[in-house]
DNA sequence: GTCTATATCAAGATAGAC
DNA sequence: GTCTATCTTGATATAGAC
């Protein structure tokens, strides 16, 4: 998996045609002029379409792995840690966001079956949210899904909330987390 | 606004199309194949590729309003009525989910600009909860939200859950509802 | 209103020079 | 490793017969 430069300029420049223009207006020859190379530089990096959308997915969730593994260090031990790690991660409104759901919707519109490596790292996580949270699942369950809704919204542009809206929602997502109830109905998941 | 026999197979066609092979398999030939006439034919009635997204957006938006007013006669009438309807209404697992989520990434993969009507729809939605579910608006946009993002997640097929703990999900957000607390944020969305 | 035929163009991919 | 040139295919859209 190399990681050079003119590799990573690449699926910069293919997500960003994504947030621009679309995933259908993502053609080889739009990437290569925004990345400021030839179409056949950039098929030397990546021998298809495929292929190069494969790497965008993957790029963004080991950099979303890694920004989640960052977060968890300042995040004290305890119960639903890795819950309040998840919204905390969506507090921190970088331009990430819209690059996930870029990479996410390119792939899943070229072909739908590329959305397997996001599907396992979904599962990965809510059984670490359900595990660890020390409450019952539903409720683990409802607080990750309001986050990953609110990231889908913002991906497809139709969040109805503001800034500051956004902010009161999450950060009542994280006091909820600490709310005793709900244990009642633990259950593995 | 037509909605004449054909009108409504060829829509019904692209749907399909989109669900069975991608956004971006979803070619005029693919549907006019699949709806069984030509693509002179398709086109008579649709005059280019975007009229038909614009027309299975508006179609899976019309059939939604309708089904949330049916929904809505038998929840009666109190605080968090509308967030019910909008709950029971993720309940009763048809296949009508994936074609809003079909009919939504073929046109945003087509052109993003066109999610407008989604958009505004989404709004409209998240205003009616907040103002009428005699809770504070960030418990209400919670509980919406974690039924879009459980949306969103099946219309991309990486849901988590199966359909048991599907099922008990959305039981906890409705009695969620109904669960005092969360008044003191009281504000007007 | 539905069809066939076809024009036009753009996209993915290859070959091979430098 | 990067480029230009080119091949091939397939997609949108038009024209016009029935």
């Amino acid at each position: 998996m190399p990681r050079a430069s003119s590799y990573n300029i690449i699926i910069d420049a293919a997500e960003a045609v994504v947030i621009e223009a679309g995933a259908s207006h993502m053609t080889l020859d739009a990437v290569a002029a925004k990345a400021g190379v030839s179409k056949g530089g950039l098929l030397h990096h990546f021998p298809n379409k495929v292929a190069l959308l494969v790497a965008m997915v993957e790029r963004q969730i080991k950099m979303h792995q890694d920004a989640r593994k960052k977060i968890l260090k300042s995040v004290p031990r305890g119960p639903g840690r890795e819950l309040k790690g998840f919204i905390i991660a969506a507090q921190d409104r970088n331009p990430l966001h819209n690059r996930l759901g870029a990479s996410m919707s390119a792939a899943v519109a070229h072909d739908p079956r590329l959305n397997e490596p996001i599907r396992k790292v979904v599962r990965e996580n809510y059984i670490r949210f359900t595990e660890t949270s020390g409450m019952g699942y539903e409720k683990a369950a409802i607080i990750a899904l309001a986050v990953d809704g609110l990231r889908f919204q913002e991906m497809l542009s139709i969040s109805p909330f503001d800034d500051e809206q956004r902010s009161r929602i999450l950060g009542a997502l994280l006091d909820f987390v600490d709310e005793p109830g709900w244990e009642k109905n633990r259950t593995k998941l």
